[in-house]
DNA sequence: ATGAAAGCGCTAACAC
DNA sequence: GTGTTAGCGCTTTCAT
């Protein structure tokens, strides 16, 4: 808890005025002599340039925001970890917010006003028309990662969650599947309806293996357990009274937390995965690794979501006039055990 | 991305001296009239006090920093979120940074300098000499959540985690195991080194039921995966050939993480928890309420320590000649099925 | 109660 | 190449 050296000091110790201190540290027009000298006189001093006084002058305060409804999911923390290693690399700091509710991304983009920050990472779970708006109204650049409306004229982020709805389908009836089911989360939300959409484009291609969907409270594993046992209950699930007919034999669910909530389910139901019942997740966490039995699950590519958000943000602070950029980052099947057809080996 | 207004803005629009409009603005001396006019006149143009001004002229940011070595950890996860939720009530802001090496975190703290943030919670896996010294040097308050030597004069939170495994092995002895092994971290870490502690602490009360122990590569489901191997592998784990006089039928882990890259490891070598193993965990994260079987774990208040910190830091900026305080957040044991007494029943 | 002015620490014109 | 000066937006004496 010492006290802090200024530019001031440095320069009085190094004996010339604090402009040229300012200039010999930042590498501009000076001397060899000078630099030595106030480079030595830093050092000696153990100066390090003040953050706030230089964001003040130079009206960028080399922070960046992350903003997120739930830092709990581990989906935002792998975005995060991602955005965190990009916009380290030029000298950015992160903060983060874990929002909660969409009235608070509101404020929050609102306080981007107080210039904390000099850009904004966003990962709303519901899009509204007001809050693409206030994302327009931003002081600062603001990278959405989620599905805007049409031309938003946004830097946005997204993946196409209904193909990988679509992926995830098929490879159920590639592996012999005959009814599928759908676990969905709460369909306000833009993730909900995308892949509610995913899920029902799905339907006359599979004609009677298109089976019954049900959307749970939010995108948790307790919700998915409670969604699960509705639709295992309502729709006849195999078990003990062996596969009849209109049995559901696999169920997708719209994220990796559902997806485990869909195995407890089935486990306290008597239902056995994969044998009786596949399930598929989707998000591709690292709980869907470490599940057993481990779960397949469609990769939304969090991790690179994160990735290109921070660059985009980061292009757009170097060039502020830059045409509004939309990356589509594709899913990807990832096959673990609880998709193996019934009575298939069971190895890593 | 519209200009902002300034105070000056505001003053003029309102036909007051920029003094009065900060005044009004703060609740300061101010007639109700020149209040009302600053007011209506901050509301029409949008005003919000830039933070950067203020912070420069106050002297503080309001942006508190949280460094941890791997916020993948889900521990972490739960500290943060504890902490946000407890410093956003004053009005900080928080940043994060994952810092993955001691080096890292001596950097750290060292740009404290930088005047970015008024105060830091760091919770390092290991602790040297070298970072306690930074730690004190740190020009503002920084709170540690680990274990630090003896007076060292640092606003700490700690847990006792020494003990917790004894509660953990306690309990393996309890619900009737026989001979119980350990998977601790790497023994060059805090952690790692006291919860070794914690298990060589109940040999003697233990007799031929204390088995051996084995040091992960870090605390990760794969290294712990792997330690495990070994762990049964060489103790002759029970099985196909039925439990001998020396065969380990219980592990304790160091955290949840190892617990599961134990239960893998039991899983492909065929022994079955809990009925041929009981297996318990450390930090109690969701990953053990969500794991099938569900995972017993010492949860060691990862929440609460978070929550815990962030008062301290927040007094300790309240009050800087506050005495350096010490919390303990104790252990406490969460049983759930991979402990469950050999043919005991298996509900939730 | 209000205004003028100083100044937080720094950088960038602008002169020399 | 270097020093002098202004000023980023704000709060806070100090007069009045």
């Amino acid at each position: 808890m010492k006290q802090r050296a200024t530019i001031t000091d440095v320069a009085r110790r190094a004996g010339v005025s604090v402009a040229s201190a300012s200039r010999a540290l930042n590498g501009l027009s000076a001397s060899a002599a000078t630099v030595e000298r106030v480079r030595t006189a830093a050092g000696d001093l153990g100066y390090i340039p003040d953050a706030t006084a230089r964001a003040l002058k130079m009206g960028r305060t080399l922070q960046l925001s992350f903003a997120v409804d739930d830092i709990g999911n581990p989906v935002y923390v792998e975005m995060m970890k991602a955005v965190q290693s990009v916009v380290t690399v030029p000298g950015y700091r992160l903060m983060i917010s874990s929002t909660g509710d969409a009235d608070d991304t509101i404020d929050l983009l609102r306080s981007l006003s107080k210039g904390y920050a000099d850009g904004m990472i966003l990962s709303p779970l519901r899009v509204t028309d007001r809050l693409v708006e206030e994302v327009r109204a931003a002081p600062v650049p603001v990278v959405v990662i989620g599905r805007l409306p049409e031309g938003s004229g946004v830097d946005t982020v997204m993946t196409d969650s209904a193909r990988g709805v679509g992926i995830a389908v098929d490879h159920l009836v590639e592996t012999g599947r005959r009814r599928i089911g759908f676990v969905n989360g709460p369909l306000d939300t833009t993730p909900g309806r995308a892949r509610q959409h995913g899920f029902e484009a799905t339907a006359e291609r599979l004609g009677d293996r298109h089976g019954p969907a049900v959307a749970a409270a939010d995108f948790t594993v307790a919700a998915g357990y409670d969604a699960a046992r509705t639709l295992l209950a309502g729709h006849g699930a195999p078990g003990g009274t062996g596969p009849g007919p209109h049995a559901l034999d696999a169920v997708v669910a719209a994220n990796d937390l559902l997806a485990i909530g869909v195995m407890h389910a089935a486990h306290d139901a008597g239902v056995r995965v994969p044998d009786d019942l596949a399930v598929v997740g989707m998000d591709d966490t690292e709980l869907a690794r470490v599940f057993q039995p481990s779960l397949t699950s469609v990769s939304l590519g969090s991790g690179e979501r994160g990735t290109r958000a921070a660059e985009l943000l980061l292009a757009r602070l170097a060039d502020p006039q830059r045409e509004a950029t939309t990356v589509v980052v594709p899913p990807a099947l990832h096959v673990r055990h609880s998709t193996r057809p019934p009575h298939g080996r069971d190895t890593p």
